[in-house]
DNA sequence: ACTCCTTGCTACTGAAAACGTAGCAACAAG
DNA sequence: CTTGTTGCTACGTTTTCAGTAGCAAGGAGT
């Protein structure tokens, strides 16, 4: 089911359009998606090698989501943003830049916080103290 | 493995910041968090409800990527954003004000284009035409 | 017409991530 | 000591993704 505004979607019934968006872009390869497109248009295929690959599957149904979404749209070039995409896309751009700075306070990639690995969560003795959390 | 700028994440190895951001954020409930932290800091069970009842599972691993992020941290009145985090939810703010204008061009919930369903991709006849997408 | 190639997309299977529930340790209050 | 809350871990089930294979529908070349 693709997230509308207006009703319920995953995680949230208050049919808030913020929440519907955020479980749009939530969907993974959906952000990348848009950001490639934000780019230049494409065709299918020159969309999955441009996001690195992605199944057909998966692109397949976040092309379609993203079409019910009206954020993207079929054209003679292959897909591209409709106008409201495209607006979004903007904002991401914002993101971009935020993200570049983001970059510049965290380059010390030795081990800083330890990750919870794969699994669930991960392992550790058990149970914590009583309050916030593991201090920081 | 919690993403981080300058080196490789699951769907792109350039290292680019934006890609390590697009690959945190795309990830379920990360958005739906630095939402719920923007409007107030708050517990762990206080964020879980706040979230829809997420599994405390996902919502650990979450906060303790966001935390190897350095978009949230730990406090007295619980998990809070950071400065970085503050500033990576005003851009998520103005997201929302695009989602209200989103949401005003498509309030008819009607049946407006097919979902792809659940499974895999869809269902259909098979192969389609040899050109762009199924029309628009 | 007949290959050869590309494109859009579906099918199917195995792997990873998320869900959901249960429950423990560490306090705090009564 | 009992009751309640908080921060999380465990783990079995369900959902989503990943990966690979491959088909139908054109188009180009011959």
């Amino acid at each position: 089911m693709t997230p509308v505004p207006g009703h319920p979607v995953r995680g949230s019934r208050s049919g808030r359009p913020i929440m519907a968006l955020l479980d749009l872009l939530g969907r993974r390869w959906c952000l990348r998606i848009l950001w490639e497109l934000r780019e230049a248009p494409g065709s299918f295929r020159s969309l999955q090698s441009r996001c690195d690959e992605v199944s057909p599957s998966v692109l397949n149904t976040r092309l379609a989501e993203l079409r019910a979404a009206r954020l993207l749209e079929v054209s003679e070039e292959g897909y591209r943003l409709t106008g409201e995409g495209r607006a979004l896309g903007e904002r991401l751009l914002q993101l971009s830049a935020w993200a570049e700075n983001w970059a510049g306070g965290s380059e010390p990639p030795q081990a800083p916080v330890a990750s919870p690995a794969s699994g669930a969560a991960g392992r550790q003795g058990r149970g914590r103290r009583g309050r916030p959390a593991n201090g920081s």
